[in-house]
DNA sequence: CTGTTAGCGCTTTCAA
DNA sequence: TTGAAAGCGCTAACAG
């Protein structure tokens, strides 16, 4: 149904001139003539042209177009990341393409697939809490294209990597909670498999142990990060003969999953039980109470991650070392900790 | 730095056969010996053969790429939206190409133009708060690209389009509230070039007007949707002379937003006023107490507009009639428009 | 069943 | 300052 969409060979003939010439019209090389240029670039606005991408990326290998592929997408945290990076990648002269592996692996590696399809010039990616093998990450950089992980990283593989400092988010989290007065902290963890469930365990614990506080086991639930399976933790932990007086929990969405299940068991917050959440997402602060939470700095996130992913780009493969960006976190104290707090 | 990637022709040399026949091969066709067949696609995985999108693209003139661009996806709506249109568009073997104009104008244009640029086959659009131009689009559509627009869609041109019946949505809500007994009902409305601003509005007065109550010209007020200007708003009509006893806000922030200056004001919700949304943003469940609002069927304006595309994507322009599909809205009450209700 | 050829739209030497 | 020619990776007639 398409119409033959503009090309310069149509400017060429058009102008009874050949195509090097109009491409170097459109491109403003030093050796053209300054009639040539402007009547090449007059009709070009007049026809409407517009590059074929496709056509310039396949002859120069490069395609201006950085692949990103995020978990999931409902919850503002990676949006935001998304924002910061795609601001440094337009300035850059990039387009960035967004994918969304609904936290399922197969769709990632689907992902990973048709980004590399596109020739993509480099991947930005923070995995889904199921993946637990990364060959298609691994193969891409065999390939030789940049992949740069962001907040859910994968430890093994020697790429650029931007993440916050979880340790010492869930310690000062958890350090809160202690000098706040509580005893019974319980953790709802993420899957063992990303590591920042296990830095944000580990800070729990070492807050716990600086405090010369019992590091119980069943106070600590592992979980898929699925909102059903929270609610059904969550009550688990108030049934204990000896229940929590706190629950930090691996991230937003956990902590408010936690708080409707306590409130609706007719549990007052923070006076029977403490909450704090991780990430600041928005909707932290609408709830009641407020939720204590650890702050990140989404923006940068992906601002970082983009920066990482322009270093390598033009240089070559050996040349490059990879690196850690290591960002901080805050506490953001609200009333699910603290009573009469915002 | 990029190692060059494996090619067909790598594979043809390796094999001594002609590219033609890997290509053959690799696409399943029938006059294949199956031995020749067997050995390419062997070879080719073991390779890790990725075909290049971009030089198929390029002589067929087909990306099998649609680019959907959104006004922003901070908010679950356009995500929901998106996932929609990616399942049925996946599953049609299609890639959705993501944008997000930031509600800005010029983002969409740029967006609109890198897509063309990257040839996309269609794209799915829903427009900026400030877009009043539509040339970006006309553009496209003359170029013989398909276009659908969804939720935020642009009248004048003839296109596809899928959106839920606003009118009928709004009319529900502000039923909803004159029967619980509200004389005095504020609009927060959205800005008059948005279509959905002016059918929610209609729904308002047809409702109002139904029900023999005054339209009053001070309780309504049309705004850009910027969240500031929202708590101003808000604040304004509160200090009226003759305060609103209502508030029916354009979309869920606009309502949420309007509930934080409420009760910072340390008015009752509903008691003093209540409060009622348009979206049924999971936030509007969290906020205490629960915000009535309208819900949409976000899933299923993806997948309409998806279809929408795929039913003209292989015909003639000339043969294509435009729809627009009207999706149905569901009226969800909660507390703020009802004392004690969840 | 397979190879040869042309061409998608563009950039980039190399000559003129 | 410009044109001719080659080639990026692939598909699709057209012969054989």
């Amino acid at each position: 149904m398409k119409r033959h969409q503009v090309t310069i060979i149509d400017i060429a003939k058009e102008l009874n001139i050949s195509k090097s010439t109009v491409s170097r019209a459109l491109h403003g090389h030093q050796d053209i003539n300054e009639q040539t240029k402007k009547k090449v670039l007059e009709l070009a606005s007049r026809l409407d042209y517009q590059p074929n991408l496709l056509a310039t990326s396949l002859v120069m290998s490069k395609s201006y177009t950085v692949g990103m592929v995020v978990p999931e997408f409902l919850t503002p945290f990676f949006p935001s990341v998304i924002m910061g990076a795609q601001e440094v990648m337009s300035k850059a002269g990039y387009n960035v393409m967004i994918c969304q592996s609904n936290e399922s692996y197969e769709m990632e590696v689907a992902n990973t697939k048709a980004l590399l399809a596109s020739r993509v010039d480099g991947i930005l990616a923070s995995v889904t809490r199921e993946t637990r093998n990364f060959d298609h990450f691994q193969a891409l950089h065999r390939k030789g294209i940049p992949v740069v992980f962001f907040n859910r990283v994968c430890e093994e593989l020697e790429v650029s990597k931007v993440i916050v400092d979880d340790y010492e988010g869930a310690f000062m989290a958890v350090e809160h909670l202690i000098t706040t007065g509580r005893k019974r902290i319980a953790h709802l963890a993420g899957p063992d498999s990303l590591i920042i469930s296990r830095r944000r365990l580990k800070g729990y614990i070492d807050a716990l142990q600086k405090h010369i506080l019992p590091v119980e086991e069943d106070l600590i639930i592992q979980y898929d990060l699925t909102p059903e399976k929270a609610t059904i933790y969550v009550k688990h932990l108030l049934d204990l003969p000896n229940p929590p007086d706190a629950l930090f929990a691996i991230n937003d969405p956990t902590a408010i999953a936690a708080m409707l299940v306590i409130k609706d068991k007719g549990l007052r917050i923070p006076q029977d039980i403490a909450v704090v959440g991780f990430s600041n997402d928005p909707a932290s602060a609408l709830i009641e109470p407020g939720l204590t939470t650890v702050a990140q700095p989404v923006f940068d996130i992906g601002r970082e991650a983009a920066y990482l992913f322009l270093e390598q780009v033009d240089i070559d493969l050996e040349e490059y070392k990879p690196q850690t960006k290591v960002l901080q976190t805050k506490l953001i104290v609200r009333g699910s900790s603290i009573p009469h707090a915002v």
